[in-house]
DNA sequence: CGCGGCGTTGACTCAACTCAATATCGGTGG
DNA sequence: CCACCGATATTGAGTTGAGTCAACGCCGCG
């Protein structure tokens, strides 16, 4: 049964990136779909790889520890991302990779990706692309932790969920998935969990955004925009992807 | 005089990472150099391009700019980077580059990049893997602004600095250029201008770094490494190189 | 000479951290 | 069925790192 889900989920995720052939393609050299239980850490820094994965239910947090031992995330993978091409071209991480809720993967060999780079050198570009969005949005990580104030941060965050649950239909507008503990959010935004935990509480009194048990509510998304100063010209939304959250957002030309 | 340095640069950067072959391909799709003065916009945000740079000498900064018009530098680029390979396969950037000091770049077409793709498929695999130490870097910098404090966020970016130039042959263990203002590291780090000369008055007065006139001075690079908190993993080095700076440090073969 | 950019310092405020206790809840074993 | 446990969430009180506002010094440059 999860097969045909993922397959799905394949395909409506990057309908707009990649033709039919080249989906086909790309599944082709998935392997069989693998099932890791939550919290359970996938590939460990400094290890020799041999394949990457594809990410079709779950999440994916990259992780580094400092010497102290408090965790930051380095970023959040979710399903249909590529997770790990980085690891394709570098080899080895430099940090973990952790499932935070059960995860579903399929591995891709880096041969078939090698064989991928001589026989389709448009499709090998297009993962290029993708992991460069990646880069784009550790950017704005940069920038989010950087200069945004605690609970901005937190909203912040929380609107980039959104947008890439939904540019993914994996969420929807008022309402979507985020299977992490308060501590989990404070690791992403650079702050601990107890200010966390009082922040989202403010959210929540506020009636900006409420979150628990694993989602996120949100009744005027446009409301958790503005608090968390959001807008979303880092994720390159395909142009009609763009359009559709503009337009159910009920926003025109203008920017955010 | 300038061509001729830089073309050295060229060599000695990537030396271990292009064959001698490859160097030769690369340099004859850059162009001309191109010179530009200190604190210019050299990519706009959202601008559609056609090209991108090899930076030959001085440094660019990538800044978003929050609502209240404060500014986060997300990446700094050093002699000897391709900067923008982002842009190629992005299109168009989502913030803006800007030079800090003077600096020289070759510009390099788009359409020579995807023709190199098919002919060089290599080649074109190694210019990705720049693009994802890049990205490593800026990981590395969310786990620097989320979870270290101000003085070791300051001593560990003087860190990175050192290493990454030194590494290009473009500074020394006791002492390297870097044409910043404290308001520039300040806005590396992601704190206040006026809390960044604090602390890095106090780095200075206990002997740890003194950073001024475009310089960092090192008395102990070890010292300034365990205030930083600092390892270089992240940094992809060639072997080689990474042993040279180890002997350099007289570090065994045990962790920094 | 005066201006502007940069660095420095002081005094005050506040956001965020720390330490600690308590609450909630699902699961587990007796 | 209930006691207990671990993980997560919540709250309080006190501390501190970092921000804010403002003034001043330095210095290169027109």
């Amino acid at each position: 049964m999860d097969g045909a889900i993922l397959d799905m989920r394949l395909d409506r995720a990057y309908r707009d990136v990649f033709d039919p052939q080249e989906a086909e393609f790309l599944a082709r050299i998935q392997g069989d779909v693998q099932v890791l239980g939550p919290r359970q850490r996938l590939v460990r820094a400094n290890v020799p790889l041999k394949q990457s994965f594809y990410l079709t239910r779950g999440f994916i947090g990259r992780t580094r520890v400092d010497r102290a031992g408090r965790r930051q995330f380095l970023a959040l993978q979710i399903p249909g991302d590529y997770v790990d091409l980085p690891a394709f071209v570098l080899h080895s991480l430099d940090h973990d990779l952790y499932s935070i809720s059960e995860i579903a993967v399929r591995p891709v060999q880096h041969t078939d990706l090698t064989a991928l780079r001589d026989s389709e050198p448009e499709l090998f570009q297009k993962l290029w692309r993708i992991s460069m969005i990646d880069a784009a949005i550790h950017r704005y990580w940069i920038y989010r932790i950087g200069r945004l104030s605690g609970r901005t941060r937190i909203a912040n965050f929380f609107c980039e969920m959104l947008v890439r649950l939904h540019s993914r239909g994996l969420g929807g507008l008022h309402a979507f998935p985020l299977p992490l503990t308060q501590t989990d959010v404070a690791e992403v935004c650079g702050i601990t969990a107890v200010h966390a935990n009082r922040l989202i509480a403010e959210l929540r009194a506020e009636g900006t955004c409420a979150f628990g048990n694993g989602e996120v509510a949100v009744s005027d998304p446009l409301a958790l925009f503005r608090a968390g100063q959001f807008t979303w010209d880092y994720l390159y939304l395909p142009a009609e992807k763009d359009a559709e959250l503009r337009a159910a957002l009920g926003l025109g030309r203008g920017r955010c």
